[in-house]
DNA sequence: TATGAATGAGCATTCATTCAT
DNA sequence: AATGAATGAATGCTCATTCAT
């Protein structure tokens, strides 16, 4: 028998280290090398458990991507105070500003494959989706009457995600909570 | 006697093609050999006018950054309709989509070289005054009361300027002006 | 009680796999992984039964060496008529083709190691004395005197074998009895 | 301007580089790293003068092809000596040793690529019609009434190259001469 | 006996850069 | 001013081999 390990573990560290590098020095800068390094592995090992580069940096994204999910899913109660659980999946530490810097750097990368392409506006619809929800159970409105709205609140989420994790000194929580609550201050009012 | 050639013109046609290939493959992937080769012009005379790729690439970004920038100054009617200035500089053909696929590709390259990261800064922030500016004119209010709202509407502007250069046929004009109509409507209004 | 494998039945499966992927992509593109998949087997079996990759590509040789010879023998009639016999042996079906693409891959790459060439040169000098002794059979001359005719009777065999294992469509059974009949009527008579 | 080289002498110089190594170790044993220090430049100049191996590895075979031809073109008297002009196109020293082995590893490699079974296919056509016109200009006959006769003959010169490259001291002048003279004494006389 | 995890050297190839002309 | 020849380091990837289990 073997020596036995538990491939999706060995997957998930490899993809770890590749997303912090992502994170660091962007997609193409990282090497096969820097991975194995950065996992306490060697480049052979990274081949073993994917295919190619390609296969590592989706393993990336997704961990990026269910990460922030995550953090999202897991802040929300009941009833649900939205604020809070945005700011619990918006970068807050050093993992979440990892985090949506790989998603910032993948959506880029995303434009120049086909198949990474459809990954990409998938999760992007998943997440308009559902800040619609989110928006019309909190203006008591329809799905319809609130994508307007939804979809300021996406840029606005998105773009808290993009500066926080490139400036973190220059988004502190606080201003982070008092921008996305002023957001929601004027959203679902008749104008 | 020498030839006389136009530096600044030459350096302007050959950050061109540089933009081009940024905005369709990315940085890294843009060769300064097909650079030189868009610019219908050698290798060597890439190196001839840049000290080397970074210096190219930055000159790009200045050319996208002016060439969206100019876009909406020239817009700029008096008095000032500013979703009208706002949409001239967004997104509406492959000039304007170009510059802003360059910008995002930049902003991201930006932080990783303490200098780049500076002009990303800048630039930022002068957008970001130019938005308190506007909204303060739009709601009659002082810019210290606007800073706020400005946040939002820049971060509904990137959005819009992301989204609508990486998947133009999501985000006609129409499209573009129903949401920021939107956006200018819960402005500077009493929430 | 260890499991009982027959050690012989094991590796002649695997080697028979070996000579498949050699005829297919030559020796250098075959890989030990591909010989083990190919057996149904894993690459520590191969290792486990071989030595190494010579080992594999050595076993794969003698076999596809061993089936054109049997194929020759066992169509040997009495009295023996020699044309069946070598277009027995010659490559009519895909097993025989894979086994004279072998011998072609082999003669090549055994010229690099000196012990691969005496085994070729055995195997050489032991089919130019069956050769002979056809000839001299046939002419009813001694063997000195049919050694000329046996070298264009081999380079002839060997030149269908050749052509045959790489452009079947173009050497038909019928090609193959006429110029091995041409050459036969040529044989032995007074020039 | 640029320091002026001559291209087709430095491809020449590349390819002949490229044709010695495959001719000792093969033609995946060939580095390109191997190719560039025999010819005396670096990996980089290689590459630079060739598109890939595969390029390179093409004009290693059509240099060798070449020579062949040229060989048994000068050597063509009038009126033809055709056994002395193949003897000059057969292995008799190092260069031509080389030129053989080069074409013998080529076809095998070139089954491998549709695109290189085209070259090699019209050059061994492209011989056998020689070979025709040879045998019926010796045996007073038509095209069509040689074909047998040089299938025969170019059976006999193909494996007298093969084995004299492989094995040149087992081949020398004399022994080719007397094969070759055996075969043309068989060749266009009534069985 | 048999597995497959792990290694690391070696490959073809790409590319920014240098520099003689 | 402008060229493009030349470099060589670095990359992603392959693979025979080793070895703990």
């Amino acid at each position: 028998m073997p020596k036995i390990v538990d491939h999706d573990e060995r997957r998930a560290t490899i993809s770890s280290a590749a997303a912090d590098l992502i994170a660091e020095v962007g997609i193409e800068a990282t090497t096969m090398k820097q991975i194995g390094a950065r996992a306490g592995r060697t480049t052979g090992a990274v081949t073993h458990y994917f295919a190619d580069k390609d296969d590592v940096v989706l393993a990336a994204l997704l961990l990026a991507d269910g990460s922030i999910q995550r953090r999202f899913t897991a802040a929300l109660t009941t009833p649900p105070n939205l604020v809070e659980a945005l700011l619990a999946a918006l970068p807050n530490d050093a993992e979440s500003r990892r985090d949506w810097r790989v998603w910032r750097v993948f959506s880029d990368y995303a434009t120049r494959s086909e198949s990474l392409l459809m990954q990409y506006r998938a999760s992007s619809a998943s997440w308009l989706d559902t800040a619609t929800e989110m928006v019309a159970y909190h203006a008591g409105c329809s799905a319809d009457e609130a994508r307007l709205d939804a979809e300021m609140l996406v840029a606005v989420v998105d773009a808290i995600g993009d500066e926080a994790s490139v400036d973190p000194d220059s988004w502190p929580p606080e201003r982070q909570r008092e921008l996305l609550e002023h957001c929601f201050a004027k959203i679902g009012r008749v104008a």
